[in-house]
DNA sequence: AAACAGGGGTTAA
DNA sequence: TTAACCCCTGTT
């Protein structure tokens, strides 16, 4: 167990971890605990910057999963094209875009659609405490499973967990995981469309979850994941109709479209 | 109290 | 383009 002293400069805890990209992560003690990969941390702001408690002996580990070498500054300029959008990236202004394990967003997101955040991080939780592996003496940190530790999960095992009509759509998840016909590594080599076209074709992926999946684990900028907030706040502010909210911000963002969704999405949900 | 709407979608018709 | 899907919560 150690300690990590990252700067605050573009960074705060509730904006990154309450954005909504992510459902394991929760407030605690002023701060926030959770686990990424085979890690567990408790962060919390202090006047030094952002401190992190954890058991993971590798300081480039947090770095990369909390996007810490890139210039969020600089991108914050770029997106702020109008007074909105200022408005925006100052409501989220220590917004980062974690890269997540792609196996968890994968399945995360699958549950997600059409429910509540509440209601994903129990299941999420449920789903790692059930099939995880424990991670500290008194049970607070499980590890996301592996496709392998969910590889014998009937259906009937995925709705006990509340997941509902998902069920059958994780099956066909883990099962497509397991034989390499979804492959992570394969993935990262395609540009946007292919690997969109490729994890389309998993039962009960879209075009939602699959663009969440792909921003949020795969790095993959330049897609503007829409969901009714998104769609609600184009439609509102940028002229938009459901149908082209998608394609209306990619437009308009380019390579940064997945970031400026975030500022967008975390200032909409929180001004009704 | 029971009914209803709605929630960060996707599929199949 | 539209209904049906699970299931929990908040509202009438």
């Amino acid at each position: 167990m150690r300690k990590i002293i990252f700067p605050d400069k573009d960074f705060n805890l509730r904006h990154t971890f309450d954005c909504g990209q992510c459902f394991r992560w929760e407030k605690a003690d002023g701060g926030y605990k959770g686990v990424a990969g085979e890690y567990w941390g408790t962060f919390i702001h202090t006047d030094k910057g952002i401190e992190l408690e954890t058991n993971c002996p590798d300081d480039n580990f947090w770095i990369r999963y909390l996007d810490l070498e890139r210039d969020y500054g600089e991108i914050k300029k770029r997106v702020s094209l109008n007074p909105l959008m200022e408005e925006a990236v100052k409501y989220g202004s220590g917004i980062r875009i974690l890269r997540q394990d792609f196996f968890e967003a994968l399945v995360s997101f699958i549950i997600s659609q059409r429910s509540s955040i509440p209601k994903i991080k129990a299941c999420v939780k449920k789903l790692c405490e059930k099939y995880g592996r424990r991670l500290d003496e008194k049970g607070e940190f499980y590890t996301f499973p592996t496709p392998e530790e969910l590889r014998d999960v009937t259906e009937e095992d995925f709705r006990a967990l509340g997941v509902g009509y998902r069920a059958p759509y994780l099956v066909k998840c883990v099962k497509a995981v397991m034989k390499g016909e979804i492959d992570e590594k394969s993935l990262l080599t395609m540009d946007t469309a292919s690997a969109r076209e490729k994890l389309m074709t998993l039962y009960g992926v879209g075009d939602k979850v699959c663009d969440c999946v792909m921003l949020f684990s795969l790095a993959k900028y330049d897609l503007f994941p829409s969901d009714v907030w998104i769609k609600r706040v184009m439609c509102e502010s940028f002229g938009s109709h459901d149908a082209t909210a998608k394609a209306d911000g990619e437009k308009l963002f380019g390579s940064l479209s997945g970031f400026a969704q975030q500022y967008l999405f975390y200032y909409r949900k929180n001004m009704d």
